[in-house]
DNA sequence: CTCGACTTGCACAGCGTTGTGCAACGAGCA
DNA sequence: TGCTCGTTGCACAACGCTGTGCAAGTCGAG
């Protein structure tokens, strides 16, 4: 066991992605799953996990950055592309949802598991992001709800991993999940039923 | 140890439910606290905690019944008292919103552990009538909403589960929240901001 | 006060998990 | 062909949790 500390061969990359992706579905159909569990759905042994990755914790822990980052890009993304609160909104659920659709599995995991509570943390700037466009809405009179612009962008957050695990259960077609969920969001927000589904048509365009 | 299969005392039943209420609150922290987390947190030792619940299971399970018990009842009555699907769904969240205040912690707790995930099961019955009357209200007209009814349900559920959350976490005032969650949840299905908050407000007359 | 029900503290076996050590095996590259 | 690095399979200690047994406490009702 040399511990994979220098060499690299095109075998040993090819399993340690794989093992990040398998722990990623693995992880979320158990937040407990053992490495072992893990391993063996890599097609792999433990001990081979563990030349990869020095502890469980640090396994988790490579995959919730690459997660957040993923996920902090796209919000910022679809918000710098937009013009006005609703726009915002829009786009940068839109563009969530996409990246999410893969790590969705693992925002799931980040509600439950104690271990990488930490993520709350690293999604902050995300949710604070969030709430000044909220509130900035709020300002506009272009939403309207009875709760603080915080508490609004929580429930937002929230919304959309719902949405994300309706997909998982089969409520919802993944394929227009993604619209649906911006027009729903937009309509949580105060936003007329029919001008969010108005917005968010033409964004599909 | 005599397992608590005759006799009555009053410190028994006090420390049950104790062990109970406190199990609640530990359990919402971590999901998977163990027996010595929760009887220390009842100011009790394991050992006895095992006096009166057989096991972990047993435990768990005579807590989610307790809830999904208050949960429906109250759902049931809020739906029960109401004309047409805006009234029944506003009336229902207030009258869940009372009891959940104690029970808050439980929900939560339904949502992410796994061990309890039957609880799903049992709440399975509520789900369903909210659906119902979500469909109602799309068929009607009164709802407007990209998502089918079932999915909507999901979302309203978890929407008043965050917004209980949202009150833990101080972003939202104990006292307006239930009034506030009513108006939020008819907003997400579509219903004009106005018509909600006037609808919410004479009901809370 | 006294009895019986409840509680405590300890000890124990069983189980699953984590992280590590080591020898042997196998595939790709020089 | 030989070398190297990754992989495998096994063994191991340590840890924490569950559920149970038992003897000695302690509290409250009668």
């Amino acid at each position: 066991m040399t511990l994979m500390t220098t060499g690299n061969s095109s075998r040993a990359d090819a399993n340690r992605r794989r093992i990040l992706d398998v722990a990623l579905a693995e992880l979320l159909r158990d937040p407990d799953a053992s490495m072992d569990q893990i391993a063996r759905a890599a097609g792999v042994v433990r001990r081979t996990v563990y030349g990869h990755f020095p502890s469980r914790d640090a396994l988790i822990g490579t995959l919730v950055d690459g997660a957040v980052e993923a996920v902090a890009a796209a919000h910022a993304g679809g918000r710098a592309a937009a013009e006005g609160p609703a726009e915002s909104v829009a786009r940068s659920t839109l563009a969530v949802w996409e990246v999410a659709d893969r790590y969705r599995i693992l925002v799931a995991l980040a509600q439950r598991s104690v271990t990488v509570q930490g993520i709350r943390d690293r999604l902050a700037p995300v949710r604070a992001s969030c709430a000044e466009v909220l509130a900035q809405g709020l300002a506009d009179g272009v939403f309207t709800s009875p709760l603080p612009a915080p508490a609004l962008a929580y429930v937002h957050e929230q919304m959309l991993l719902t949405l994300m695990e309706a997909v998982n259960d089969g409520l919802l077609e993944s394929r227009e999940a993604g619209s649906s969920a911006a027009v729903t969001l937009l309509t949580a927000a105060g936003v007329p039923a029919s001008d969010a589904t108005a917005l968010v048509a033409k964004l599909n365009r």
